[in-house]
DNA sequence: GGTTGACTTCGAGTGCACTCGAACTGGAAG
DNA sequence: CTTCCAGTTCGAGTGCACTCGAAGTCAACC
């Protein structure tokens, strides 16, 4: 074991950036049980692991895909109860995929009539 | 024309119904200038006729979509002024189909992720 | 050794999109 | 005629997900 290949670490700033989370909202998930507490150095400062960070851009992307928080919150306590949740885990990304994917459909379908409507404001301007 | 060729309308409860919205919600359109003045019938009471809920129809979908109440209100002005903001309505929903065409290459990133995820936890309970 | 800047906690504030409660009105059914 | 129901306006309240202000701490640089 090399000695440059200790734990790197990321304060909330550089984690913050990395993710595309503001500093505010890093500390607030935090707060929110989204994240297990985040280590700290000796001046109190958190200081993220790279597992830690990738944690965070799992829970953006469900967070953008449209998952709750609260949904997010429980996923998380799933996850820090370890191998048993595995199952119950699996079930919740399940669900939520089936939503991801109705979402996806119901998109396709509202985006047919933007193009219709774009079309027929096309047309409209041709005859004006 | 036949007798039976009067105008239909709809009480916003039913109008209501018909489009998915409750009747706070439809009231509050109006408020909000997303709708224009719904006519009233001589107790006051608002009748939507087939346009008027055809509008509705197309703002939920705008709404679905994610455009803000903001650009909603902004679409709806110009939509009343007439044929010569037909471009700028146009333009509109030009800019509001590319914002749905990112959100759903997003999702589709996501998606994968999540099918990911799931595989990954399928394979850990196999072994588990 | 003083200044700067990123960090800390805490509670309060914001923006968005509804959602509701209260008090009232008016048409229709029994 | 009474009861009921769906409607009316108005302003206030809700839920969600952040977002920020204030007051303080600490390590690093000049």
């Amino acid at each position: 074991m090399d000695i440059s290949t200790q734990e790197m670490s990321l304060s909330v700033g550089e984690a913050a950036a990395q993710v595309g989370l503001t500093t505010y909202t890093l500390r607030w998930y935090e707060q929110e049980g989204l994240v297990a507490p985040v280590g700290r150095d000796s001046a109190g400062r958190r200081r993220y692991t790279e597992g830690d960070v990738e944690w965070l851009r799992l829970l953006t992307r469900l967070r953008r895909t449209g998952m709750p928080v609260r949904d997010m919150r429980r996923y998380a306590e799933l996850a820090r109860q370890g191998d048993r949740t595995l199952g119950a885990r699996r079930g919740l990304f399940e669900a939520h995929r089936a939503r991801v994917l109705a979402r996806m459909a119901e998109l396709e379908e509202d985006l047919k009539v933007l193009n219709y409507k774009i079309d027929v404001y096309r047309k409209a301007e041709e005859g004006r």
